[in-house]
DNA sequence: CTTGACCCTAATGTTAACTTTAGGGTTTAT
DNA sequence: ATAAACCCTAAAGTTAACATTAGGGTCAAG
């Protein structure tokens, strides 16, 4: 129960057999332990990891990126504190960047959803372009 | 003054001219009116447009989920208030998912940073994983 | 003891989003 | 009037992030 074979951990992140393989050879996953037979066993924490990578990944960081932000665990042993704060606080001003441009996309959608009466008549007043002129965005 | 040469609109927006033609094949700029020569003229408003791309772009939007974004102002010519007004709420709950999603990542990498001293001994004991993993993300 | 569901590697294929190339006109500054 | 700097189209090339295929072992159930 401890150890998972690629298939378990696969179906339990919703990830592809192929794509795991993939994070291996990409670094993004440490090579794991290997059964007598050579089938790759992982241990539970690697579920963790995984769900990681493809959330990062769904807001837009790249496979590089994400390397990164994993390496910063990694690296700790070989760098700094100095080093690895340097890293954590430029990924931390680059998401802070991130969530004021999709606040501000926000708002103008909710705006827009807002102005929209919803009724049955055409629509032409609606532009999401326009709300995020009128000032929504800088 | 009016009107924008497709190199000129390029070097505004810091996106490359073949990318502006690559956009305007995939519908993501509207075809601009040509000159005597055959030569792109955009209007300003274009300007904004490409500016919008790219700042979506770069917040995980893939081109096709921008292009439905841009299409809530040419469709809403075209359909009734209640279907923009759809679309626009679905949009906003994927935005605002993903902002969430950012603000534990935030809060994650802030956690990180404060408890790292910053000085000049190793770091072993800084990790985006372990603050990661420490429900900081669900 | 074989059939179906797994696992392995290595190589090739795919899609999105560009970039580059080829081949050719146009405009601008000297 | 010619070179440098633009513009055009069409097509081929590139990169990231996978997915698929080929060819082959492994294991649990009936």
């Amino acid at each position: 129960m401890s150890m998972l074979k690629i298939g378990q951990l696969a179906k339990s992140t919703n990830v592809a057999v192929a794509t795991l393989r993939y994070y291996e050879a990409q670094k993004l996953l440490q090579r794991p332990a290997r059964a007598a037979n050579g089938y790759r066993l992982y241990p539970q924490e690697t579920l963790t990891q995984v769900r990681f990578i493809k959330r990062a990944q769904a807001l837009g960081f790249s496979l590089q990126e994400i390397r990164e932000l994993l390496f910063l665990k990694v690296e700790a042993t070989r760098h700094s504190c100095h080093e690895v704060k340097q890293v954590a606080e430029d990924k931390l001003s680059n998401v802070r960047e991130r969530i004021l441009e999709l606040q501000s996309i926000e708002s103008a959608l909710a705006t827009l959803a807002n102005k929209c009466c919803g009724g049955p008549e055409m629509a032409a007043g609606c532009s999401i372009l326009r709300e995020l002129d009128e000032g929504a965005i800088k």
